[in-house]
DNA sequence: TCATAATGTGAGCAATTCCTTGTTTTTTAC
DNA sequence: GTAAAAAACAAGGAATTGCTCACATTATGA
């Protein structure tokens, strides 16, 4: 854990068994992350866990943390994706319609992995920084920013990045909150947060 | 690392100087924490930090979780004592008057140090449970449901433990977002999130 | 003053950490 | 079939980790 920043590149799975062996190093970080948390998610560890050695993880990581930043980015490309397909196929639909759509796409993606999706917020916090891991948080608060611009007419919020960022992290606090508390009940949380967004946008 | 669970009881720092030092070890790993984050902070650099030696550290901590587990504890004794303060003071003042002074009392704590404020939620969910921790926990959700429920006329949501949790939750979640992008204009996001409280509370 | 208690020290142990290396096994392409 | 490329292996080096222990220093109170 030195300060240094190599970030030496290392090989592109090529082959079917190669981007097998790289995706069970990331569902075993992954896994390891959200039972027993930061401090145990060390390379033998999670090599054994995914049935490699650390000679293969070391062979498609240049180091640790590029593990977990490749974890944030698939998260939160999940999550683009989800918002682009919802986004641009709804256009005609009520502002009440899509946010309620946009609402069940991420609490369901929060509440999915509580344990991680917290984790995974605070490590972006103090990872390197990374331009992908920027462009991917930049298209999800663009596609929200998208979305609220649609219906500026029916909200009390300019639609800019401020707004965006503020419904998101709107949905994250209240999920994080909530499955910390141990709440389980999703589409009671989707109503809390839907009133708290809806509420949020109209409030002059 | 392993997963023990010894929780040997330490000595209690008596004297001035015992105190001074036990004071030092917590400043030090909150400054360790918000500037290198949790895989640095380790024993031996917060000794370092601190001015003093490992072993007095060990002294007064029975293991590193202890340290975090007091900083968390801390954190929120300080926001309890001030809602505590706050609803007790301001028991004739309206909704707005008074959600205004708990927004700007919750902002302020948690943009003193946002790193810290996120890492500290953060540890608090992987840390081994503590009845302290919970009891602080709790006081503050106490004293934010005793407030909505003195003005639940105002309100259209229920005066509820889940209510209070979703208010404490918009104001970190959001603090969290604007603090991670920057966000240095204290006043303009205590307008935003007043805007949400209100809006939440008063969406039906 | 001086015995006792409180506080402080830091070398260093055993375990663990990240990561490299040389080697072996499997796949691909001809 | 076979040579080259890709993938996997695992021993282990150098550094770091959490923490203890035997000892030194400082404060207290009679």
């Amino acid at each position: 854990m030195t300060r240094k920043r190599p970030a030496k590149p290392r090989k592109q799975p090529l082959q079917a068994r190669s981007r097998e062996t790289y995706a069970a190093i990331l569902e075993a970080t992954a896994r390891i992350l959200e039972a027993e948390g930061l401090e145990a998610a060390n390379t033998n560890a999670i090599a054994e866990r995914a049935g490699v050695s650390v000679g293969s993880l070391y062979q498609y990581f240049p180091d640790k943390a590029a593990i977990f930043a490749e974890l944030i980015i698939a998260s939160e490309t999940e999550l683009g994706d989800m918002l682009e397909a919802l986004v641009s196929s709804t256009s005609g639909q009520t502002l009440e319609e899509r946010l309620g759509l946009l609402v069940q796409a991420g609490v369901a993606q929060q509440m999915a992995r509580p344990q991680l999706a917290r984790l995974l917020d605070y490590l972006e916090a103090t990872l390197p920084a990374d331009p992908k891991l920027r462009a991917a948080d930049e298209r999800i608060l663009t596609l929200i920013g998208r979305l609220l611009q649609e219906h500026r007419d029916m909200i009390a919020r300019p639609a800019t990045a401020t707004t965006a960022l503020d419904v998101l992290s709107i949905v994250k606090g209240m999920v994080d909150g909530a499955s910390f508390a141990g709440e389980t009940r999703q589409r009671q949380l989707e109503a809390r947060v839907m009133a708290a967004l809806l509420g949020y946008l109209r409030q002059a």
